[in-house]
DNA sequence: CATCATACTGAACATGCATTCAGTAGCGGG
DNA sequence: CCCGCTACTGAATGCATGTTCAGTATGATG
């Protein structure tokens, strides 16, 4: 475990001593997650003591948080770096095509849950762009309408990142590695499309099931709807 | 923090002493994670000392591995037992309307990160039972067919529990508890029934994207796939 | 050269934790 | 009545971990 660095200062390391440490801390984390990496171990990873580690930073707390404002401030910036590249339908596959993406999306997967407040803050940014975008999707006559853009866009975000979440899930049930090169996802990837495509009902049952379904769908939801017939994923009515 | 029972052992509680510390751990587990709850939190929950709580299990991982095997086989016997009742796309929606759905839920959400044999196991029923589900649901005119049955299920499955595992990243964004009742979930519901019925892309879009995927969906993913062009959630090309 | 701040370390320290231990209470079987 | 067994407890024990501390080196500044 926690195979990271080494030891090795490599000589021609120019990041400051404190960016080693954030460095070191980012890796250690999205490996084995913040609560499971002592301070030890970052220091190691990080050729440092333990006590350098919180004389630059105050506290592991704190080490935290300047990782996770580093994490959201390096996605922001390959986001933006990928617009004119094409952006796709998962805001996120950008990044596995970049050199540290992979860490960054494994960091991503432990924060989201763990909760941090400038991770959530990124989420609301990525809803935020995936609304435009798909708005422009529309205009050019790529996407569907939707009757809640922003909670389409939503769902989608969170379903693109509970995968990512359940990445370990996601290798044992596919065979595929989310953390990895896009080149390498089919198995996730093509059934992703076919349901992004086409959804999975006929026609004519998505039909009947919209006339059964209460109305407003932006208005906030009131409390006049009865149960669902249903919902999400995984099967039909019997 | 640790709102859960409190030392009150009630009078007419039949459960075994065991039990009892189990459905405690289990509460416990649920709102705080495993790492997070303390022995000493299980033993006040359930009315008795820590030692105990070891005496019976031996350890606490061992408590959790306990607690596991109960989840699992609960989730188990009302999913056969929502079977006649219609099942719905999201495996877990019939889970919520339950007297003891919703911790059995959160403890699901916290075990799936955390990593168990034994939820893992039952995550590929899960997968099982939508495949055949949908297959069901193909025959009679509702599903569409797919090109990887076993591919959707899986995918549908992640989604619905990626989005279940960032349940506290759904309230904020959409302002909906999708660990509590089916009816106030119209936010998720709304949005997750448009993408499940009809997709995003637009009939000419997704035409035009399977023209250019690779082919061969069943048989594993070959390595001979170059980049694709978009993947799952969130815009369109530019 | 003297002074001072800063980077840095090894060895403590304090705390929270799971687990152990020695012992008590109660109870069923001989 | 007594023996042994099980449920159970309060107080240790030992360990891992975050943090502090006293002190050293280094390099800039006067």
């Amino acid at each position: 475990m926690h195979s990271v660095a080494g030891v090795a200062p490599t000589p021609a390391d120019d990041r400051s001593t404190p960016a080693r440490i954030r460095d070191a801390a980012i890796r250690c984390f999205a490996e084995a997650g913040v609560a499971r990496t002592p301070v030890r171990v970052i220091a190691e990873a990080a050729g440092v003591s333990p006590a350098l580690v919180i004389h630059h930073f105050g506290s592991k707390d704190e080490l935290r948080v300047a990782c996770d404002r580093h994490v959201a401030a390096l996605i922001r910036q390959q986001k933006s770096d990928s617009m004119q590249a094409g952006a796709s339908l998962d805001p996120m596959m950008a990044l596995r095509t970049y050199r540290d993406g992979p860490p960054l999306l494994a960091y991503l997967a432990r924060t989201l849950v763990d909760g941090s407040p400038h991770v959530s803050e990124l989420l609301e940014e990525l809803v935020a762009d995936a609304v435009s975008y798909m708005a422009e999707g529309e205009a050019s006559g790529l996407l569907r309408a939707s009757g809640d853009p922003h909670g389409r866009a939503a769902v989608l975000l969170l379903w693109s990142m509970g995968a990512l979440v359940l990445h370990e899930h996601a290798t044992r049930l596919l065979g595929v590695d989310l953390l990895g090169q896009p080149d390498q996802l089919l198995g996730y990837v093509r059934p992703a499309m076919e349901v992004m495509g086409q959804g999975v009902m006929t026609p004519e049952a998505y039909e009947r099931l919209t006339a059964a379904m209460p109305a407003e769908p932006t208005t906030s939801a009131r409390g006049d709807a009865r149960a669902t017939p249903s919902d999400a994923p995984a099967s039909q009515e019997t």
